[in-house]
DNA sequence: CCTCGACCCTAGCACCGCTAGAAAATCGAG
DNA sequence: CTCGATTTTCTAGCGGTGCTAGGGTCGAGG
């Protein structure tokens, strides 16, 4: 049974490397680089080789985006515990979604941006992206104040983020301002 | 001379029916389905003429932006102006912002999620978009509250809505609640 | 050692955005 | 009205895309 085994570590072992691949690619020259051709030669295998392991491009771009939700999840845990007090949580928090965002394009277009194939808000919802709106629920519901639905107010405050993220990265809104966008929406949204 | 104003004016009309019929594909099947094959075959014309409208697709999905801006401009303006009162106003700003987002979910995408080589947050930004923005920027601006700059709070503003309007096309937010977070929203961003 | 099945690659499909160069239509001058 | 010039349009094709059918290679199990 080593044989099989060994070979399922190698598959698995494949397997990450056409992922990392697939992100190096994007985060150095967008998705739109990400062709089979150029991944597979950059794996040194041929094109249908990706498709014993992915249906198709989208999928890797939801494998992508799953990985992402991991990371963004404990970026955003790591951030709000290292922090004191209502306020610098949650400022913390945004910072760190938006770090996240503005560091790993690639990777935060995989999750919110592409197509991945992924459910959303639905109880079929894969495991990594429950987890990641939760870590922004943890630290958020605190301040949703009362009579206001956690749930509720913490898709607004992701909305936000998000907006903000998005625009900034697609030029649509000047980079330089961030921080006090962060704070005037930490002071407006969020009852201390 | 008047064959050439002749001439003119067909011009100007095919050009008009090229962006009519990019719209309409779009809308109806997204803008992966609007290819320069499909849509010279519309028109009834072949590929290159597109060519000698536009430099490319980017500039087609371009000057859907800047009509939609236009139209865009106009709906805010037209909402704002049937409300009375500034929390009123306010969320008729929101709402109509949205609903068009919702509406004609391919203009959205060519304005704010598309590449259409327009420039943004600049002095040579298209007058368009710098209408857009004023239109949503004279309804915002009165409820910044004091000591906070109206133009940085029509963006915060802005964002919000454009995390809201894409998260919940992209299925990432469930659309049911979309009138519970716009009051949050106002309740919480506007100073009244 | 040999057979057979898992694995992988070559080659190709239909489509994409875009363009060079030939063909057609239209214009103005004689 | 005719004919050359000019503008306009089309045919055909390039290099690229995601994806897949089919044949060959090579190693594992008997």
């Amino acid at each position: 049974m080593s044989v099989q085994e060994r070979k399922a570590r190698e598959r698995a072992d494949r397997e990450r490397l056409i992922l990392a691949t697939a992100r190096e690619i994007a985060e150095q020259h967008g998705w739109d680089a990400v062709t089979t051709r150029r991944l597979a030669e950059r794996i040194e295998y041929s094109q249908p080789v990706l498709y014993s392991h992915f249906r198709g491009k989208r999928e890797i771009i939801g494998a992508v985006a799953l990985q992402g939700a991991t990371e963004m999840a404990a970026a955003l845990r790591a951030a709000a515990s290292a922090a004191d007090g209502p306020r610098a949580r949650v400022v913390a928090l945004a910072r760190a979604y938006l770090d996240f965002a503005a560091r790993s394009p690639a990777v935060y277009d995989a999750m919110f941006q592409l197509d991945g194939g992924l459910a959303f808000a639905r109880e079929d919802t894969p495991e990594p992206l429950k987890d990641a709106f939760a870590a922004l629920l943890e630290s958020l519901g605190e301040v949703a104040g009362d009579g206001v639905d956690p749930g509720l107010f913490t898709e607004l405050f992701w909305a936000a983020l998000h907006g903000l993220a998005t625009l900034t990265r697609a030029d649509r809104l000047p980079p330089a301002e961030t921080g006090r966008r962060v704070d005037l929406l930490v002071d407006r949204l969020a009852v201390l």
